[in-house]
DNA sequence: CCGAAAATGTAGCAGTCGCTACATGATCGG
DNA sequence: CCGATCATGTAGCGACTGCTACATTTTCGG
């Protein structure tokens, strides 16, 4: 029992540490031993702790989207819902909400294919990341009943926009998210 | 002079077949020599004919890309912009556009860490879609100087909405895309 | 019909993949 | 201190990867 908990700790440790690597250099194409190599340790031993390779990349996109789901409960509420969007987009940007939305479009993407667990794994984190960003926007004054319908529409346009944060030029972008917050303040308000 | 013609139309015929095995299966994960099986060749030729790997996953990119482009092009304008968004959004999720935005999202999900082709060639067809979303647009009746302005708005929230349709309910995104509609109709009639 | 060039088949190389069998070291309850 | 369980190292398996050298067939201008 005692030992259980010995190996929980050292797993739990292992898992950070991949989480850092793969915030760094990308989900997509990860490999055991490069992996474990720069972790300090071996593939044999992220097998025998996680189980395989579907199982540690599973724990991974969960462990980026917890992150990513603690960095938005941890955030003031603005003063109203077209401030608290462009809050939001301020926090998607900059870490560590930024390198975890890049971890969870990678997977998404993947997912989208059928692909598992990246396809059941990204359906868990969404739920958890929907729900975070609907507290957030009712917390910045939205009526509980349009809070849910605004979150839909703010979630899918934001991560549409940090998808394209890499080929668009960040000023335009910024124009669209401003629409973007000022519909999603008139449907507050409506 | 001939026999390069003669080869441009070979490269042709297998990219076609390519794009269409890419379609039905993923980019990401794809490997030549199950593909080559499946098209009827060998992984030998279709290095023979674009040089390697990356040259023809990014011709595959860019060939998809144009589909999508062309789709659009090909698109009744709708007789206002909140309709014109409307129509885009039913168009995304059919075919040929739905699988053609997946290969493009699985490889701008790629390029999101930098790697190559997958950055450069998502760039290219990003501005191309761009241009093409801005057109139709404005063939919406959008004022001309606002059109580019709610090109970037619908591209970006449109894709997320794209993403989302994987772990979202569909109805629930199509709330989500009604208001996004609503707000480019705003937007051009501000 | 011939010779060059293009196209394709055959076979394989060196490297990587996830994973596993086996043995050893570490830890700890009894 | 002993035996059991956990943790880790070593070595390697079979499959797959992109790619290439070499030989062959096919095509087509002259």
């Amino acid at each position: 029992m005692i030992g259980i908990m010995k190996s929980m700790d050292r797993k739990e440790e292992l898992l950070e540490q991949v989480v850092e690597h793969v915030l760094e250099h990308g989900l997509i194409g990860l490999t055991l031993r490069p992996l474990a190599a720069a972790i300090g340790t071996s593939d044999r031993m992220l097998i025998y702790h996680f189980g395989g390779r579907d199982e540690l990349v599973a724990a991974v996109v969960a462990r980026a989207n917890d992150h990513s789901v603690a960095a938005v409960k941890s955030m003031e509420p603005a003063e109203d819902v077209r401030t608290g969007v462009e809050a939001l987009w301020h926090a998607y940007r900059e870490e560590p909400m930024h390198s975890c939305l890049q971890i969870y479009l990678q997977a998404a993407a993947t997912g989208l294919i059928g692909m598992e667990p990246y396809r059941s794994v990204v359906r868990a984190a969404n739920e958890l990341w929907y729900a975070a960003l609907r507290d957030y926007i009712t917390a910045c004054g939205a009526p509980p009943e349009r809070a849910g319908r605004i979150a839909t529409l703010v979630d899918s346009s934001l991560i549409g926009f940090h998808l394209d944060l890499a080929t668009d030029r960040p000023d335009e972008l910024a124009t669209g998210v401003a629409d973007l917050a000022v519909a999603a303040g008139a449907i507050a308000a409506a």
